[in-house]
DNA sequence: TTGAAAGCGCTAACAC
DNA sequence: GTGTTAGCGCTTTCAA
């Protein structure tokens, strides 16, 4: 009786409905012209078959996919979920879906991912960060579709970029520190040269610091990124061990200065009166902790937004260079003066 | 000069090296048959033509599409994205790819995007719940491929599932309060009815209280989810305000459960002195927050780690029914006695 | 180890 | 408003 059966095709439900295969394919596109009774037939028939529409010989014919490719450094990092969401509320409006995949912080993986995302064919492909291995950025340069790097102000974007300087935000955030008083300031990031956005920020700590004429040599690397809760906690701990006349401490981002600041609650170093504290990117944790957390709002929402506009308005031909500069926000709350 | 021209296909790597373009396929294969020296001058050939494999065509003549498709409530959160992080692990294997879409903990997002990725023909679709819409339901039916359903153990299961009961947990946690001597128990979560998992788990809180002949009325609704940290901070000054003689608060997850601590804290409250807190998923701040957070870890990306193993073993044909009961586990940290 | 023929399911292009 | 023809780029199948 109830044998596999394949699934039904669009030749099956023209058969069935009396209509040639293009014209049930019009009934399945919404500006297409058909009459409205046709159309109803067919959808009627397609539903009773438990038919199901076929992207792929569709994208395969029509040599449009539909995807726009992303790659995160991290699923779960909630600024780039952010801009993800930003990106996909975006493109919603024009159907297309998003093809993620992350890095994992690493540029060999990205470039494998790079490679492997470009074999769908999707109509664009937005990264994080402005630096790839060689053969990364070469895969972009030939991939003939719009190519947007984000969270970065690149030096020579391969394409587009939605981004900022991230060594430039965290200069505003040391200039503020320095004008309310701070001059024994340390900064809590990654270990070089992994994650390239944690290495811009602490570039932008340290020329800062020497433009200040202030020593640069607090500097903790809580190892391979991601830097988390834990590793901030960590090295705070070194950091009170090491550098105990310390005044402020700046953390790559809010959730490793939420950590530091446990620590300091665990050791009862009270946050700001012995110890300022600062985070980046604005995440929840930092504004609803005791003290709230002197952060930098970098946007996350925006550059993904801004990206899909972006890519809608490439595609469309409307536009032709997007360098979309994102203006972060320093954000004073409990944790500093 | 520099036209536009159309991308290289194999056939263009099939003329360029003298041999067919079934020779190119193969050569990108890495299991066929084909002779070390041809492979190589095909593979120098496509990278000097900068050729870039197209998956759709593959897919479509192949009919496999090395798709699995994923439905999460939200990206934007650490007990998700671990799932996500442990499937896509598992399935690296055989260089599956996820397609992943989010529902915002909504039944109705969740039916369109089960239709729009079901386009896709992926070879599995992983679902988080076990609750859908009428229709959303027959599709996943009548899909024709794995249909896994994650983080619950559904009445009637759709295909396969790897997950708990969320209500069972809860009700281990309230057992567990009352054997310390909690009485007056309060539960914080999102509105019943659309977080499904949360709902579940105000039942089991609900059921658990009865059964020990307690009062149920400290239920705190906190609005539609996501219930976060903000959240679970005014669903507590709302607590403290209504029934100032609460012993125990059990959140619906950590995140809510901190936001709770912090408005403890902000008030003067002391945890778990004058009263208890326990939240539910082990987020990272659970384990670092002070006081750390007395949870059920729910072994998320085990979920995931399981279920990318169960998909493979149904593709394979190795097995052919999966019913995975995760076991949840009770974490007892500071912030209760 | 390699090649030839056919076709996956859909839609562009054109005709009526 | 609808139909016909051809073909997107690859791989299945069969043959050599």
């Amino acid at each position: 009786m109830s044998q596999i059966r394949k699934p039904p095709t669009m030749a099956d439900i023209a058969r069935v409905t009396g209509v040639s295969p293009m014209t049930v394919s019009r009934a399945f596109k919404t500006d297409s012209l058909i009459s409205a009774e046709t159309r109803q037939a067919i959808l009627q028939a397609a539903e009773d078959l438990g038919y199901v529409f076929d992207s792929t010989a569709s994208n395969l014919r029509s040599q449009r996919s539909d995807f726009v490719a992303v790659t995160i450094p991290s699923i779960n990092n909630a600024n780039f979920a952010d801009t993800v969401g930003g990106l996909s509320d975006a493109l919603a409006a024009r159907n297309m879906q998003i093809l993620l995949g992350y890095t994992n912080y690493d540029m060999q993986e990205e470039e494998r991912l790079i490679e492997q995302l470009l074999r769908r064919k999707p109509e664009a492909i937005v990264v994080t960060g402005g630096k790839h291995t060689p053969r990364g950025r070469k895969l972009l340069e030939n991939a003939r579709i719009p190519v947007i790097e984000t969270w970065d102000k690149p030096a020579s974007p391969i394409g587009h970029y939605v981004g900022f300087s991230n060594a430039d935000a965290v200069r505003g955030m040391v200039d503020h520190f320095v004008r309310v008083g701070y001059r024994r300031i340390a900064f809590i990031g990654g270990d070089a040269g992994r994650d390239t956005r944690g290495s811009d920020r602490r570039m932008g700590f340290l020329g800062a610091m020497k433009a200040h004429g202030l020593e640069t040599d607090r500097l903790i690397a809580a190892g391979p990124p991601p830097i988390s809760m834990r590793e901030g906690a960590n090295a705070m701990a070194r950091l009170l061990t090491e550098f105990p006349d310390t005044e402020a401490v700046i953390c790559v981002s809010d959730l490793s200065a939420f950590g530091a600041l446990t620590e300091c609650q665990r050791r009862g170093v009270a946050v700001p009166h012995d110890i300022a504290l600062a985070g980046f990117g604005d995440y929840e944790i930092g504004g609803i902790c005791v003290p709230t957390l002197t952060t930098i709002d970098a946007k996350a929402r925006e550059i993904g937004r801004r990206t899909g506009q972006l890519i809608l308005e490439l595609l469309e031909g409307v536009s032709d260079a997007g360098h979309v500069t994102i203006q972060p926000e320093l954000m004073v709350r409990e944790s500093t003066r």
